[in-house]
DNA sequence: TTGATATTTTCATAACTATAGAATCATTGG
DNA sequence: CCAATGATTCTATAGTTATGAAAATATCAA
């Protein structure tokens, strides 16, 4: 296995569980700002242990970055991760393939950007 | 958790694995045809048994489709299922921001597509 | 039918992941 | 310095996932 594919294993692990998923759409509406350990815990109302472990599994992935401010530890989505791991998808994943994302995931997606 | 994100976490838990994701990309380069069981064992250098344990799981996430054909279990990539995942990757954790997933991601797909 | 082939299912075991309370560490305000 | 706050790490336990040999199932050809 290539050194890009066991990132992307550890990207898709990271998603695939029901608190981190979640974890992550709340990043994403955060915004650049992000979000404090603890606020997200009560927004997820998940035990403050289970939220470090699961978002130290994401950061291990690197679709999560974090930074202090106080005794806060902020954490914010890493899009260039995010970016990267749909590149990977749609490369590797579907071949260029329109059966695989068709013109109207993309089109309706770069509408929205420029809107 | 909705249950669409119930389905999205299947599908990323069923590509999160060293051989899954190899299966799967060898599927998509196998395209509408698919590939028998034991050829894919073979080109992987996985036991039967093993593949086969992989593949049911990728089956249960609805990411493979199957047929039979004589003795052999033919096994074939459901764009669709890519394509829709893709969709809620974009939607879901990237809320349209640019910073996500930029346009040459989406244009250098759109090119090759019409190539 | 019988034997060969293709594949799955069963089983035991090892490895990893999730959960949450308790202990610990880091930072700040008084 | 000390107490309070925000968060992580430790620990134990339960649950899930991966592995591969052996047994069972399904199909075909002679």
């Amino acid at each position: 296995m290539d050194q890009t594919a066991a990132k992307v294993i550890e990207a898709l692990g990271a998603l695939a569980q029901e608190h981190r998923l979640a974890l992550f759409q709340l990043l994403v509406e955060a915004g650049g700002s992000g979000m404090a350990a603890g606020a997200i815990a009560a927004a997820l109302d998940v035990p403050a242990s289970s939220l470090s472990f699961h978002i130290a599994h994401m950061e291990r992935a690197g679709i999560v970055q974090r930074l202090r401010r106080g005794r806060s530890l902020i954490y914010s989505a890493d899009y260039g991760a995010m970016n990267r791991l749909i590149a990977y998808l749609m490369e590797n994943c579907c071949n260029g393939d329109h059966r695989c994302v068709d013109a109207s995931t993309c089109s309706t997606f770069e509408e929205r950007q420029i809107t």
